[in-house]
DNA sequence: ATCAAATTATCGTTTTTTGATAATTTATTG
DNA sequence: CAATAAATTATCAAAAAACGATAATTTGAT
């Protein structure tokens, strides 16, 4: 272990079920000396990325929510995309998440969501939370939009279930210009995704709508396609705009 | 250089006036070869800090977006104070902003804010940005509530302009439960605060409303003081819970 | 003030980083 | 599609930093 994954080994210890850890405690989960551990938090706190918690415990710190805002400030899709979901939603008018989504490594991440007034959709997509590569709306459409290379070595490292059914999906999305998929990510959800790129900005995304199955008929999912297709010709100028 | 400030100093050139960067700009910016930028951005992109943008470029990467969330999901303060500010706002009826900030290395960060609905305040305070230790009620409310010898070697390192005068407000902040300054941090603004605490979980914040100074009269003035200690009471009280 | 636990310091050894340069890959253009 | 330029990676010996066992110190709670 060196460089940057010696301190990413500590900072992945810190996880939903486990928000508050001791230094014996971290030396313990990755396995090495309790002594090289001390070094390696006290630089982490120097830096912001932990903070003293109680008692002898560290919790992840601010330093993160510094850079995130900076991302908010600076990434061309959350800050292009971010005032165009909310617009996004409130046309809908009906309960449902809209997620701006990309590429995160071996996964997808949310960049940025936004609910309808009051929804309460039990959806995994959620800003921040990594989403696998192959199951849902979301991401096919973002995996339809890579370079056949780039797309091969992705689900090689990803050893996905039946590549030949997913590359026919992803070229039936480049031809239809949508995806739907019904339950692959939640049970009794719906996704309805349209890609989102900009060559020049080196972005290959997604935008999609999260919907109750039970509340869907052909013609709301008719209109859920055409404004999100409409909405994602918007954020494409937009990001043209900025490049 | 060494260590994780190696990675610091190329992650903190990223910034609102300059977010995207070639590797020989950044080499140039930190004053160090190429070859070793190259390596320092490999690694940073593998880890997801960074991410290749336009020709040659890099941005930002979504890890900070991930590790955002666990913050959101995880700390203490953050997690039970969210819901508490828009509580607090819908309370107020009155355009604010409202503020949950904490010490950060030498300056005071905001973890969660919330704005009264469409309410167009120029405030500088906002989720993720480091503001000063010694200026508006935010961060002096945070300082009263510090240690002695905390407090006087972060003011050192800080050198304040007036500690005397410092150390007499941060007094009488203690004294009166709370601080109210017009005008330090943003002009024509008014903040009014009041301390957070938990020592069982290490932490010392501060729960601020912004509003403008010209439509703050006394009645409305001793309104919100009341709302902001009843509802750092309420976050007290969830804190305790937590711990 | 005392005690236990947490944290930092020490130091020879081992490992990694460094930086100049060469080799390779990638993107672009005629 | 070849040619070219730019970006990126590989190489390697010297220099620097990290390692880890242990000792010393600090901190926090009685």
């Amino acid at each position: 272990m060196s460089g940057l994954s010696r301190f990413l080994s500590v900072l992945r210890c810190f996880t939903e079920a486990k928000a508050n850890w001791t230094v014996p405690e971290l030396a313990e989960a990755i396995g090495v000396p309790a002594s090289t551990v001390y070094r390696t938090v006290r630089e982490l706190v120097a830096q912001g990325f932990l903070e003293p918690s109680t008692e002898a415990h560290y919790r992840l710190g601010s330093a993160f929510i510094e850079f995130d805002r900076m991302i908010r400030l600076t990434d061309p899709l959350v800050k292009v995309g971010s005032p165009l979901l909310r617009d996004l939603v409130a046309e809908v008018r009906h309960p449902c998440v809209a997620v701006l989504a990309r590429l995160y490594g071996d996964r997808v991440i949310c960049a940025a969501d936004e609910r309808y007034d009051g929804a309460e959709l039990p959806t995994s997509y959620e800003r921040g939370r990594p989403m696998p590569l192959t199951r849902g709306a979301t991401s096919k459409t973002i995996l339809s939009q890579l370079p056949g290379r780039r797309l091969k070595k992705l689900l090689a490292d990803a050893d996905a279930d039946a590549p030949a059914k997913l590359s026919g999906e992803l070229a039936a999305i480049r031809k239809r210009g949508h995806c739907i998929t019904r339950g692959e990510v939640d049970k009794g959800l719906v996704g309805i995704a349209v890609p989102v790129s900009n060559s020049e900005l080196a972005i290959s995304a997604s935008l999609s709508l999260v919907v109750s199955d039970a509340t869907l008929d052909e013609r709301l999912e008719r209109r859920l396609v055409l404004l999100l297709v409409s909405a994602a010709d918007l954020l494409s100028q937009a990001l043209r705009r900025l490049a």
